[in-house]
RNA sequence: GCCGGGGUGGGGUAGCUUGGUUAUCCUAUGGGACUGUGGAUCCCAUGACUCGGGUUCAAAUCUCGGCCCCGGCCCCA
């Protein structure tokens, strides 16, 4: 016996047919937003994710080298290669693009609750518009497509915020090594105030420094007041091109009915690759998971893969979290397999069994039949363990007049009808169940 | 890579503290009662102590190590 992979998963029927329904929604969702779904190879170069990555991602790759000598890692997320795709295609598209794309995913990190080693990750992105309506967009479909999904403004929250501003703000403030502060920043949910001040101090900033810093992030909260309040407490010119933006992005979502969702939170900040603008991060209210998505701008990537300057907005979505979250909220679909109808025979009916298979698949039901010669009593409780929504009883005795016996399997009633009925109009007895 | 908690039939579990008959129960699967239908019920069958070493007359139980799972740290693209 083997056993599965650390960090995989596999997929029976019944589970497979709750995330194909998921997946159905999500993709209804997107694609009502003008997105357009693209697939990738699993397998890249190794050189397209270690041109921008530090050593700790590098060390989470699935790589290996082939035989031919090349370094080759399964992809650990997909922009690096719709960038690819984009950069080396760009003189062909017309812009903007709106592509998504639900690929499967490898890390090599240690699986924890709503992080695996191979999962699947919703990507959407809008690249060729610097537009702030570009984010705003992005933003939405995140919203709406889990609203679809039977969550509301109770359950999760979005934060906003921007790269460049507190970029901005902090060389203001007469600092030049704010890579390091942000990611100080980035910790700082997790330790104490006291800790981060610490922090702060340790990469020598001084207290005056430090205060503005924990004034500035604690002017979180709803989006566009922020941004407001914001204009007014800081005239900077770089400042206020990044705060006239944001103020587009924060009106048109209120505009789009969706304030309720929003949260601006300068504490945001996203890792460190390559996010250059608005980042933002979707959370369950009560923080019971990890972040839901994650996302921003990343106007350079392209020009960073050799390509033209092509300004870009998406994000990405990961599955186990977003299972967790519906299975909390119960939201996550029976997981239950189905079909349309089930025929079970008494007696040598073969022939006729067959007509019905045709004509039925044919008028595209799905439709089985019992091949392990069981009895009666067997043949229906296997029917039920199929889902199937009604069951044909193909017998000799009925047969001699013509006929065969419908059983709808949801009320229990049952009523004869002519084989050749149901054989030439199958429609006028039976529905489908998708 | 580091830290903590776990591993008993296919799935879920009792037993472990205090070592000692044939390892509990539910479920699943197969068959039967049932000769054309009870999605029921009952009966029968299948099937497990994570692996290896140690202690002991005797280990699922105590002990050490490996493997795996769950959770946390790092990281989170």
């Amino acid at each position: 016996m083997f056993e599965r992979l650390r960090g995989t998963r596999d997929f029976l029927p019944n589970e497979m047919a709750a995330r194909k329904k998921v997946f159905s929604s999500i993709k209804k969702s997107v694609e009502e937003f003008g997105f357009f779904e693209t697939d990738t190879p699993g397998i890249e170069l190794f050189e397209l994710y270690s041109i921008k990555s530090g050593e700790e991602i590098i060390d989470e790759l699935y790589a290996f080298e082939d035989k031919g000598g090349r370094m080759i890692s399964l992809r650990p997320e997909l922009t690096p290669s719709v960038v690819r795709v984009l950069v080396s295609r760009a003189k062909e598209l017309s812009f903007p693009v709106k592509w998504y794309s639900i690929p499967r995913l490898w890390r090599y990190e240690r699986p924890q609750s709503g992080r695996l080693r191979e999962f699947y990750q919703l990507n959407i992105d809008i690249f060729g518009s610097e537009d702030p309506r570009a984010d705003t967009e992005v933003i939405s479909c995140a919203i709406k497509l889990l609203c679809d999904l039977g969550f509301d403004e109770s359950d999760i929250e979005v934060r906003i915020s921007d790269r460049r501003m507190l970029q901005e703000f902090l060389l203001n403030l007469g600092i030049t090594n704010y890579q390091d502060v942000l990611k100080k920043i980035d910790k700082r949910e997790k330790i104490s105030e006291r800790d981060f001040k610490e922090m702060l101090a340790g990469i020598s900033l001084d207290h005056t420094q430090i205060n503005e810093i924990e004034e500035f992030l604690n002017s979180k909260g709803d989006f566009l007041k922020s941004i407001e309040g914001l204009s007014c407490a800081y005239q900077g010119e770089g400042i206020s091109k990044v705060i006239f933006s944001l103020r587009k992005i924060a009106q048109s979502l209120n505009d789009r009915g969706y304030e309720k969702f929003i949260t601006f939170d300068p504490s945001i900040v996203r890792g460190l690759d390559y996010y250059t603008g608005m980042v933002f991060e979707v959370h369950d209210r009560k923080r019971e998971f990890r972040a839901l998505f994650g996302g921003g701008r990343y106007d350079n990537l392209a020009e960073l893969f050799g390509g033209e300057h092509i300004p870009a907005v998406g994000f990405g979505m990961g599955d186990a979290v977003l299972e967790l979250m519906m299975r909390r909220k119960n939201i996550w679909p029976e997981e239950k397999v189905e079909i349309d109808l089930f025929i079970a025979t008494i007696g040598d009916v073969e022939k006729e069994v067959s007509k019905l298979l045709t004509s039925l698949r044919n008028n595209n039901f799905k439709v089985d039949c019992d091949i392990m010669g069981r009895n009666l009593s067997n043949q229906i409780k296997f029917a039920n363990k199929l889902g199937a929504k009604s069951l044909l009883i193909v017998g000799e005795r009925d047969l001699n007049e013509g006929n065969v016996t419908l059983r709808d399997l949801e009320s229990g009633k049952e009523s004869k009808i002519s084989l050749n009925g149901i054989i030439s109009e199958p429609s006028k007895y039976l529905t489908k169940v998708l």
